[in-house]
RNA sequence: GCGGGCGUGGCGGAACUGGUAGACGCGCUGGACUCAAAAUCCAGUUCUGGUGACAGAGUGUCGGUUCGAUUCCGACCGCCCGCACCA
């Protein structure tokens, strides 16, 4: 066979990798059988846009599945763990304008390296199922489901004031826009009013909300930043009648507020710059106008926010106080509200607002008190600077005088609820959410054609689903911007499918978040020709694992959970939330290297090297010094990558997955660097060796139990099953890190044992070296089939269980139980496993040290936790 | 500003529900093997004092609870992440 070495030679990685790479995929091992009657576990990573080359920093979190994938195999599971392409977006757009290339050349071209320095790795994945959202056997079913979610009203489309990126010239949601500006390409994002279609997620918002409860198995941190976006508010909507005739005859102001039980503390009225009504103030008011104008102006970011002053213009309609008989309240336009929320109109209550409080401050409005803490004295509790916000008792507020702020909201509304005003109550008890409706329309030729026609008599039509796909043309143009399936000549015109009069399609495509809103469903059925096949998505799904960057904490996680949602409406499938577990990991990182006010360079262009504690870099060919600059994600701008070829050429993929997953927690980021991969090639050598080393003498595989055991291969023993437990438990609970550490355990155990020529030391000796190579088989997948093979097993690593312990060996007879005095650890006390706390007091009284540390003092309390310590206190 | 997390040797990091602080790895030091080197193996490696047995100190700082605190509580310092005029 080819990778034989003989047990003097080295491992040689290079060989041995693509030799079991080459047994495993004639054997189909990873291909996985919707009918297999096994318990499933459907482990996933996020699946990567092939954005060109794949770079050792992206393999971090396959590595990880594919741990947890071998594991759960091994346990006997039905696994699927899958990989695809998150194939459509801007780059290739990008790439296209730039070279000259088409888009879809340039992504499949991409996927093919991509998939080649994947396969490197050893991943145990199905490839059988392997996709791209930019296949058109893939869009279309996403087609479908667009037309299945309109049918079931959770399409809208609907005019609104949209984030426009200029530079990509396209539309952005909300969670797109990071500091003002566009996630991709970081221009200043513009305000644009635009016709667009919408998913109606925030129909599930109180959903979206409760749920988050039940995913235990998810980070807090990621349930607490959705929790966050989701942003629900109990409230009361409020109507203030004018007091005056407006310029456009509205009988009342309606606004929006979280903390009606200080109704009696407001001070004024504020519309946001967007609010109609101050549109139809601006017509009639030049001041107005200029002063909404001025708003305009100012950016969105987050700079521009922290630093603007709360301004505002008074427009000189007064409103009626509902309950202070004869107040009034100026009415201003403010530049700190928002039309988004709520009602774009609000009550300043400058007491208890920090922001009305400053606003107050600036125009001289009263401020007024109405909610003070329990304990401090009326006449002295005063508002200046600071608004509080705390808990407290009203007062100063006629009826509801000495209630808690809970009972006054609910006197307030109950009050209010049985008023009228301008035909309706005056007011009614609302929740608000942050969350708005997800804007899908861009722009862009590379993504996913909505299947829509307008036409001029019956306005919006669904493309119906026997014209489906709705296909992108091939032949398009990238000369000028903007989108270029909107100056295709002949591809958007159509018939209406409804009336037959010529009509035009829809020339947006969906965002590419939509795309990765449904794949994992996919891949339980990725030929099927419709979207899903419901049961076989419904026994395949939640993914029991998920593991992904936390850059996707909101944006894909939670459109996610809308679509299963929206899916379970419309037949698709019938669950509620797609990831059961969620872990996000860690990045790779890597020191980045600089010539003296030059470019970045790669790290195989560099040598470092360290003496007397400092280290320094010089050129690999011309030797001149190299800057040692910050340690920073790997990436191509700072060329600090380094991919998977060199690697598996020089160490092999077994190396680099065992070192991206020892030391640093997998939640963490890990350093790469030339020393650490030397230390993990260093180990995967000291396996082989130990396991070439010995096996001329071990008994052959599957040899029966043999008695007689020393107390040295008592001891081998037990630290091998101590190991089995301590790794499972390790890998169970993805901590990669300390699976490793047991693992070094045991081969430090196995090189410190002399089995000598008796059968019962050479078996323990066996049975030690197979639990370390069936113990690192999910990590080192290669090293362990050439050791299991040299070991003699006929089976492969990958259709072996898992080994188990045995719960007698953890069982000792004997415990050391850390001796204290006055809480100090001063020896050790041997006793029997089961000695009862009598017993070992009397040894610990007894006990030489303790008596010498006590210097014949009486002891006055001990303290014995059987199992854990002992503590005497005198 | 609000919310969350973290702070342990020269370094990455361990320590289950309050019970031996520093597992495991990297690095370093010494030794063995070798003509020599690499590789490998063995020993040591928190700090201070001591040849040594050993003793004292020690988990960001200060305090508290406890027989016992890296772990729990309070205040502070520092770093990281998320959100940010959401009424």
């Amino acid at each position: 066979m080819p990778f034989m070495t003989a047990s003097t030679e080295r491992y040689n990685p290079r060989n041995v990798e693509a030799y079991w790479q080459s047994v495993w995929e004639e054997r189909g091992l990873f291909r996985c059988s919707n009918e297999d009657p096994r318990p499933k576990y459907y482990v996933l990573e996020m699946f990567p846009y092939p954005s060109g080359r794949i770079h050792i920093g992206h393999t971090r979190n396959y590595t990880m599945g594919d741990v947890v994938a071998r594991y759960r195999r091994a346990r006997g599971y039905n696994v699927l763990h899958p990989m695809g392409w998150d194939a459509f977006g801007m780059p290739a757009e990008n790439a296209a304008m730039q070279n000259k290339v088409h888009p879809k050349e340039w992504t499949y071209a991409n996927i093919a390296t991509m998939r080649d320095q994947l396969k490197l790795m050893g991943f145990s994945i199905d490839w059988s199922r392997e996709f791209a959202t930019c296949d058109v056997d893939y869009y279309a079913q996403q087609q479908r489901l667009f037309l299945d979610f309109r049918e079931a009203g959770l399409v809208k489309r609907k005019s609104a004031k949209v984030n426009w990126d200029p530079v990509d010239q396209t539309v952005l949601a909300n969670e797109q826009v990071i500091d003002g500006r566009g996630w991709r390409s970081g221009a200043v994002v513009e305000q644009r009013e635009l016709t667009q279609w919408f998913f109606a997620i925030s129909d599930y918002a109180d959903d979206l909300l409760e749920e988050l409860k039940g995913l235990s198995r998810w980070p807090e941190k990621v349930r607490v930043m959705q929790e966050k976006w989701i942003g629900r508010s109990e409230g009361l909507k409020v109507r203030f009648e004018f007091a005056d005739e407006t310029v456009s005859g509205e009988e009342y102001l309606e606004v929006f507020t979280t903390r009606p039980d200080t109704l009696f503390g407001a001070a004024f009225m504020a519309l946001s710059p967007d609010h109609p009504l101050a549109a139809k103030l601006a017509a009639t008011d030049e001041k107005a106008a200029a002063f909404i104008a001025e708003c305009h102006r100012r950016g969105t970011s987050a700079e521009a926010i922290e630093t603007a002053e709360k301004s505002g213009y008074d427009t000189g309609l007064r409103v009626r106080h509902p309950f202070v008989e004869g107040a009034v309240l100026p009415v201003y336009i403010a530049n700190f509200v928002l039309m988004g929320y709520g009602t774009g109109a609000i009550f300043g209550c400058p007491a208890h607002d920090q922001r009305d409080l400053d606003f107050a401050n600036r125009y001289g409005l009263p401020v007024k008190p109405v909610v003070k803490p329990e304990d401090a004295d009326p006449e002295n509790f005063a508002v200046t600077d600071e608004a509080y916000t705390g808990p407290g008792r009203l007062y100063h507020s006629d009826f509801l005088d000495g209630m808690t702020i809970e009972e006054g909201k609910d006197e307030v509304a109950r009050r209010l609820e049985a008023r009228t005003i301008g035909g309706g109550p005056q007011a009614v008890r609302e929740v608000n959410f942050r969350l708005r409706d997800w804007g899908i329309s861009r722009q862009r030729y590379w993504g996913c054609p909505i299947p829509m026609i307008h036409c001029e008599s019956c306005g919006s039509v669904p493309v119906p689903v026997a014209d489906l796909p709705v296909e992108l043309p091939d032949d398009i143009d990238f000369d000028k911007p903007g989108n270029p399936l909107d100056r295709h000549p002949t591809w958007k015109n159509v018939d209406c499918p409804k009336c037959g009069k010529p009509a035009r399609r829809e020339t947006d495509t969906m965002d590419t978040f939509v795309d990765s809103s449904w794949y994992f469903a996919r891949f339980t059925a990725p030929k099927a020709d419709t979207p899903t096949i419901p049961d076989v998505a419904d026994a395949w799904l939640p993914v029991d694992q998920y593991i992904g960057g936390i850059e996707h904490a909101i944006l894909h996680l939670l459109y996610s959970r809308f679509f299963v949602r929206a899916m379970q409406k419309t037949g698709h499938l019938d669950l509620k939330e797609p990831f059961a577990g969620l872990f996000t990991q860690g990045m790779v990182v890597h020191e980045t290297y600089r010539e003296p006010n030059g470019p970045f360079l790669p790290p195989e262009d560099v040598i470092v090297e360290e003496s007397e504690g400092t280290r320094r870099a010089r050129h690999a060919k011309t030797g001149a010094a190299i800057e040692i600059g910050p340690i920073e994600k790997m990436s191509k701008s700072k060329r600090n990558t380094v991919g998977p070829e060199e690697i598996s050429r020089n160490y092999g993929a077994d190396t680099a997955r065992w070192f991206m997953l020892s030391d640093s927690p997998p939640e963490r980021d890990v350093q790469w660097s030339a020393a650490g991969v030397e230390g993990a090639h260093r180990f995967v050598q000291r396996v082989w060796r130990l396991v070439t080393s010995a096996k001329e003498g071990l008994p052959p595989a599957g040899t029966a139990l043999p008695s007689g055991f020393s107390e040295a291969d008592e001891a081998l023993r037990r630290a091998t099953h101590a190991a089995i437990r301590d790794v499972t438990d390790a890998i169970e609970n993805l901590r990669f890190n300390r699976a490793i550490a047991f693992v070094h355990d045991l081969a430090n155990q196995i090189g410190g044992h002399e089995c000598g020529d008796r059968d019962s030391g050479l078996w323990a000796h066996r049975e030690a070296l197979e639990a370390l190579v069936l113990l690192s088989a999910p990590f080192m997948p290669h090293l362990a089939e050439a050791c299991w093979q040299t070991l003699g097993h006929d089976k492969l690593v990958a259709e072996t269980a898992w080994p188990e312990a045995d719960a007698a060996l953890l069982r000792e007879d004997e415990v050391t139980l850390p001796l204290q005095v006055n809480g100090k650890k001063r020896d050790d006390l041997v006793v029997a496993r089961d000695a009862s706390k009598e017993t070992i007091e009397a040894a610990a009284l007894a006990s030489e040290t303790v008596q010498r540390f006590l210097e014949g003092r009486p002891a006055r309390k001990v303290i014995v936790v059987p199992g854990r310590i002992v503590n005497v206190v005198g």
